[in-house]
DNA sequence: TTTACTTTAAAACAAACGTTTGATACACTC
DNA sequence: GAGTGTATCAAACGTTTGTTTTAAAGTAAA
């Protein structure tokens, strides 16, 4: 047996753990999520998280991964479409890793679940992921509607339209019970994306008026 | 001592109880909360939760209080003004009653806390109060932009007045560390309610020329 | 084979949770 | 005054949690 092949065998235990923590964290938020839930789907033994991580909350560190979220604002940066059309793909983008199941969006996922039930990496996931894509679409709000808003009307704005995104995760629980039959597939959320896109870029352009009539 | 004397004062711990299981719950969301924390505050020995009521779980529904919300909703049908209005006024005293520390609002801050956080009770939430109040605003909607508008569209735009607003609850935790200044203070919520109104009077309006071009 | 090191395993750990117990004090009825 | 039902209390119950321990098994180099 190779030094190679070796290596692999023993991180095999380390990234089972890593892929079951991901799931499970993502489904049951990190403090409903319980290592012995993690370690029966890693399909490893109970101390393993300890000996490979030191605790559950740097197993917890360890899944997140902003790289996707961060990648998506590159991503539109680098067209030369105008700002409008930019906050149309950002939110088109945003909601396909926010709700397809599908996609690698477990990563993603993980940020909403910290806006309603804040763990102790909150401070880490706001400074590294949440304050920059804030920033982002910050940016582009002062693109569509001109620099002379102030700060505080410009906060709102960014609010309104992350507000709506994150509606349809974090209200899911409700959202099942009043429609049941509502699914998140590809078109459903294509759907979602064009209707939050002309609802706020409507609104935008409303709030505008007001600060420059 | 009188009768009625001993009853008020029999009655003083489970009313104790229900005020600091109020505070509690709101606060800590129902997993969170402790039934040793509400009993602490309510000043009672920890055995009186279930011998007022029989679990925490029973003792949760039983702070459950769907007037307030369901008033607001009556309480705006009876003005005989215009459906736009009515939406501002709605978004406002619903965002009071979300926001506002000072008022009343512990119940409402429950329903906000079930949406990310499901609990055994939320059945009944949903059905009792939720429901009620997303319906009373589809009305609102269907009003302002016609009749004429499909079943998804009409929910897609509920939830994107739903959503604006609650995004100020549910992501307080990140809020407070992107915005640390930001209070919720009176004119605060006024400004939020305006901004709210209008960016979706706004994006219902553009909605409604879609429809019916 | 011996040695040194890494990985796995079962068991137990301490802490926190909601809940229950059994005793005690009290007010009221007969 | 004995008996009855209510309210309160400290203590302990049984579970579940994340974590630790201790020992065994496996692996590679000497």
């Amino acid at each position: 047996m190779t030094a190679e092949t070796k290596i692999n065998l023993s991180e095999q235990a380390r990234e089972r753990l890593l892929a079951a923590a991901r799931v499970v964290f993502s489904e049951n938020g990190f403090q409903n999520a319980t290592v012995r839930e993690i370690c029966r789907r890693a399909e490893v033994n109970i101390a393993a998280i300890n000996y490979y991580f030191n605790s559950k909350e740097a197993l917890f560190a360890a899944t997140l991964n902003f790289e996707p979220l961060l990648a998506l604002c590159k991503k539109i940066n680098q067209g030369s479409i105008c700002a409008q059309e930019r906050l149309l793909d950002f939110i088109h983008d945003f909601l396909m890793q926010l709700l397809d199941e599908k996609e690698f969006s477990v990563q993603c996922q993980f940020m909403a679940r910290e806006l309603a039930e804040p763990t102790p990496v909150l401070g880490k996931i706001v400074q590294e992921a949440i304050a920059p894509i804030h920033q982002f679409v910050a940016n582009l709000v002062c693109e569509i509607v001109g620099e002379k808003i102030n700060e505080a009307e410009l906060r709102r704005c960014v609010f309104s339209i992350f507000g709506q995104c994150m509606y349809y995760r974090h209200g899911q629980p409700v959202i099942q019970r009043l429609h049941p039959k509502l699914r998140y597939d590809h078109r459903e959320i294509e759907a979602i994306a064009k209707h939050i896109g002309e609802f706020s870029l409507a609104g935008l352009k409303q709030i505008a008026q007001n600060e420059c009539p």
